[in-house]
DNA sequence: TTAATCGTCGATTTACTTTATCGATAATAC
DNA sequence: GTATTATCGATAAAGTAAATCGACGATTAA
């Protein structure tokens, strides 16, 4: 079980967008040039995060995407649901009715599996902790932690008055 | 994203398991049959519960399974992990290494990405959860909330004296 | 206005994983 | 011995994820 790679690309493309500039925007292309990434799959994960609300696009030439919202209103947690969906990872399906697990009849019934609310709040804990974490707490993170050349270098490579 | 419906299928039957005398066992056909069940996949995920030291299990003629240790020493995750096996939800994996997230090459590499970390802390809280419910908080729970009688009515089911 | 660039969408292909089946083997009760 | 049951490997079927393709519309530069 794993999620997506389409997570792991999301999240690190949007930190490209963090410094860019308002009214600027990076291109697909770019992104995934620069992390070796399919240009077209990538695109579908930006159209992803783009009906979340997540990044807005821009059309046209020099078009592209930038952050629709404050980084440090985009948590981890936004980033994960819009990508992977908002289906639970565990999630009670075939098992026959004649368990004596189930009250309701149906397994996924609302608060009839015993089971399957453990996993559901097991799964909320996990969620909880990405809500805490957002963009602009990455982006602190990483001025800590990353050589303050290497960031410089990558928003050159974003810019566009660059080219 | 979902976790196998071996978790489901692992966690349920587990369930049966926990009220069988020390001396006795009960077979995957028995298991299968009773919710509906493929019994050669079955098979397989007890396979993997043994494993893993969950159950243990009886060759031969009436033969089967049983737990291979207190109910209250076998949690939620120990399960999940039995079935799903180790890998981490999250795994960066394809992400060249001129992003400029990396510092030691690999995104998998300890302690080099950032978003890998939080991934992997999130992960944890969920596991964290699931540690702390164990079988025997399982059958407690289900003694409040299921009818006396159902319950009975199941173990008489599994109970092979009764055959 | 025209041409080039870029995001959007749906259809499709490819690859991979999960689910399930089959067959052979070994162990045990009777 | 014979029937039953777990074990294991190989394999088939089904489903999902990853990636590609092509047509479209929107935007910009010239």
């Amino acid at each position: 079980m794993q999620y997506s790679v389409g997570v792991e690309y999301a999240l690190h493309c949007l930190v490209y967008l963090i410094d860019v500039p308002s009214k600027e925007s990076v291109g697909i292309k770019d992104l995934a040039e620069f992390q070796g990434l399919s240009e077209t799959f990538l695109s579908k994960v930006f159209g992803k995060l783009s009906k979340a609300g997540i990044v807005s696009s821009v059309s046209g030439v020099k078009g592209g995407y930038r952050l629709s919202k404050s980084p440090e209103d985009i948590s981890f947690w936004d980033v994960v649901e819009a990508v992977e969906g908002p289906k639970p990872i565990f999630q009670c399906k075939n098992i026959k009715d004649n368990g004596y697990l189930y009250r309701e009849g149906s397994c996924s019934a609302p608060s009839s599996c015993s089971i399957n609310l453990v996993m559901l709040a097991a799964e909320e804990k996990m969620r909880d902790y990405l809500r805490g974490k957002t963009l602009s707490w990455l982006n602190e993170e990483l001025e800590r932690v990353l050589p303050q050349k290497t960031r410089e270098d990558t928003r050159k490579y974003f810019s566009k008055s660059n080219i």
